[in-house]
This record gives C-alpha cells, sequence and structure tokens, in this order.
DNA sequence: ACCTGAACACCGTTCAAGT
DNA sequence: ACCTGAACACCGTTCAAGT
C-alpha cells in the first residue's frame, strides 16, 4: 500500500551533488508507476471521498505534476476502475470449508465482501457503475457454484445471484452512505415523532435508530437464503 | 411539469418599448420560484444525467442568471434532495386493495418505486445518499404495515424492512447502471467466454447477458418474500 | 519513454451591488 | 424582496514542448 522505500530513481540521473544530508532526502519519491497511482488513488479515496479525488490532489501526493498522471493512465474514470477493482479481492475463507456447507461459504464470502467495501466507503456506490473486474467475477462464480450445489434449479440461478448481489449492494451502499450522518439519523427519528401520526410504525419499531448494522445484514441474509434455497 | 405560460414578469417592469412582435415573446419566463427550479432540475438530470446539472446550466434553462437561484435554494445539494423527493411520490395502487393482500400490496408499492426511479435514473443511486423524504418515509410505513399483518415479528420487522429497501436500491442502482452499457455488456460476457475456465459457471448460465430485469426483480422478490414471511 | 506548464472551457460559491 | 456580474479558488483535459 506504501509508497516502496527507495532505490530506483531514473537510474543514471545525475543528482545534482551528493549534498550535505543524503540520509532522508527532501523527499524520495520513486518514479511514476501505474501501482503507486492506484495505490495513492485508494489513500485518497479512503481519505477524502469521492469528491475529494481530483487528478491534481493524486498528483501532489504523488509528488510530480498533474498531467504526468496522464503519461499511465487514460481518465480520471480510469483512476476509479483501478482503485475500485484493487479492493475487493477475495482471499477465500480461512479453512477449506466442507463442501456440503454451501450456506456458511456464501455467508462468508458475502460478509467480507460487503467488509471489503466498508474499508473503503466510496467503493461501494461506484461498484454498480463499473462492475465486473475480475474479482468481481471470481465472487459471482463462487456464488454461482455454492447455489448450484444447493439445489437451487438451473432456471432461478441467475435470479437467485443478483438477488444476493442486490442486496449486497443496497445494504452496504445504504449503510456507507448513513453512517457519515449519525446526527441526522437522530434528528429525522425525532422528527418522525413530532411528525406523530403520519407514519406510527416506523417511529414506533425505530426503524431509523436501528444502527445494529452487521446484525441487520446477517439475518436479512439469512431470510434471503431461506426464501432462495429452503433448508429442507 | 413545465413552464407555466405567462401572466407574471415582474410586475409593472418598464417593458422597453412595446415592439412589433408583442406575441411569443423570447422566452416569456414567469418569474423564478422553488417550484420551477426544481422541476427544471428533474428535467436537466433526465436530459444529462447527474454530471449534467450545474447550477450556471440550470439557471441558463430557467433564463436566470447563475447567482439568482441562491436566492431561492441554499446550494446545490439541496437541489438534489428538491429534485429526488419530487419524483418518489406513492399513489397507492389502481383500486383499493383486499386488506388480507399485504403481499399485493408491497409487491406493487416496491414495482412502483423501482419503476419511479427508473424513470430518472439519477435517482437511485441518489437516493441512500440522503434517503427520508416524506415520500419515502411513507413507503416504508406502508412496508411496515403490511409486514405487520402478514405476521413477521415485531423483533424482525426492522430487518425486513431493511431486506427489502435493499433489494429494491441494490436491483435499481444496478439496472439504471447497467442500462447505459449494453454493449459492454456483450464485450464482458464475450471475454468471459475467451477467459474460458477461470469462470466456468456464470460464464454457462449467460449471467451478464441476462436482460430480463422485469422478470428477474420480480422473481427475486418473491424468494425473499417467502422468506420473510412463509406462505404457510 | 516519460514528464511538464500553459491554456481552455468549465465548476460552486462569496461578495458587494443593484432595483 | 429578488436578482445580478465580477471574482475566487478550484476542476479535467488538450496541446505543444521539453529531456
Amino acid at each position: 500500500m506504501a509508497a516502496k522505500p527507495s532505490s530506483a530513481r531514473g537510474k543514471q540521473s545525475p543528482r545534482r551533488g551528493a549534498s550535505v544530508q543524503p540520509l532522508q532526502e527532501p523527499r524520495g519519491e520513486p518514479p511514476l508507476s501505474l501501482e503507486r497511482i492506484v495505490a495513492t488513488a485508494v489513500e485518497l479515496l479512503d481519505a477524502q471521498g469521492v469528491d475529494g479525488l481530483s487528478m491534481r490532489r493524486l498528483a501532489d501526493r504523488l509528488g510530480s505534476g498533474a498531467m504526468s498522471l496522464y503519461w499511465h493512465v487514460d481518465s480520471k474514470e480510469a483512476v476509479f476502475d483501478l482503485a475500485l477493482d484493487s479492493v475487493l479481492e477475495y482471499r477465500g475463507p480461512p479453512r477449506a470449508p466442507a463442501p456440503q456447507d454451501w450456506r456458511g461459504e456464501v455467508v462468508h464470502m458475502l460478509e467480507d465482501w460487503r467488509a471489503s467495501m466498508l474499508r473503503h466507503p466510496w467503493s461501494a456506490s461506484l461498484l454498480p457503475r463499473r462492475a465486473l473486474g475480475p474479482n468481481i467475477l471470481s465472487r459471482l462464480e463462487l456464488l454461482s457454484n455454492a447455489l448450484s450445489r444447493a439445489g437451487v434449479a438451473q432456471a432461478d440461478l441467475n435470479v437467485a445471484i443478483w438477488s444476493l448481489w442486490n442486496y449486497v449492494m443496497g445494504a452496504t451502499i445504504t449503510r456507507g452512505s448513513f453512517e457519515l450522518s449519525d446526527n441526522d439519523r437522530v434528528a429525522a427519528q425525532q422528527r418522525l415523532a413530532d411528525l406523530g401520526e403520519r407514519y406510527p410504525t416506523i417511529e414506533r419499531s425505530h426503524l431509523l435508530l436501528d444502527d445494529n448494522w452487521d446484525g441487520t445484514f446477517r439475518k436479512g441474509l439469512d431470510f434471503l437464503l431461506e426464501g432462495l434455497a429452503p433448508k429442507q
């Protein structure tokens, strides 16, 4: 993730006069590279959000001129695509799963997927707009495979996969967005109470205050899986 | 939606010299108003997408200076909020539903919700970032109500509501985004085929070519509802 | 092959004025 | 009360050059 230590710097660049303090250069920036650009873009996105990523700021962080980026990268869009994909790799469950435990496998992968996106809150809302990077495809393949083993009919397979996709994406985008505004949520629930009888049911169940996101995600996922492949 | 016909124009504005063609003024713009701003913003968003809405362009369409908008509206963000809410009203099913038909009621509302957002493709991805306008709250209230009648336990009610929310939002955001790039989807499926054995299952089921969006949405919704409130 | 600065055509918003 | 233009501090990207 962090920039690589040192070594390279344009081969024989004349290095104008070995100065008095050769240790700790002002900034020993390694040369630009796709890798470094993507890693830094992820850092910047994590720190400042989608609106915080500008080509000029990214170049600043990399210690280069803004236009230098365009030699490595087609456009700002491409930076988004690359940053997104770099964040969605799946390494699988800690131990090889029992082959009949399709449910555990699916739940683990989906919770990991969600967790990866929440670690990089800009990623979830970007994904549906682009999708289809190799890391996502692997996850879908895993899903498809597990659901087949679960006995989902071939004709229902795509429906089942998209349902899970929808559920995960909806949950994660929502959570990533709401999180930023905890105060707002309390304020909203208060407004609900003030409005009194217009929304009696959701006011009573404190829908907007419910902040057990992880538990809610898991329970809802169980319901959905139950609908897709009933236990009996 | 369109600008109102005529009448007003700053009362006694001197109207420099009643010219030769008094019919069909250059543009008989009515004065600015929140209503007109919001309606025009929706038009502009429909036509140009989220990135197409700028305060300057919006002002142009309204025949005013860019800064005039700020008298009626706090910021560009506020314009988004208002445009979004204006697009999400629910008028209910065509006929009063049988009170025991909670499922029909839920399905109708959710399909209408999805359809409203697809009519304005910018709206779905905006909603999770803001949520909580009165029109959305009404829809959640309806959901809560129907699910109670369906026999969902009080303790599961919020989970059930958020599950449906997640499903609808995920489905609609995904569809709204993929739609723009039909060619890409075919290309992606082709790439899948080329990659051959890396993704055998989803390649075989033509996951990425499936374009029966409405049917898939409906079937998946049925699975989810079955999980939330089993028929027996 | 890799990097650069100047320039273009845009942004949202502050401010001090105008009517 | 309502609208305005100039100005500020930004954008992404094209282009013609530099090494």
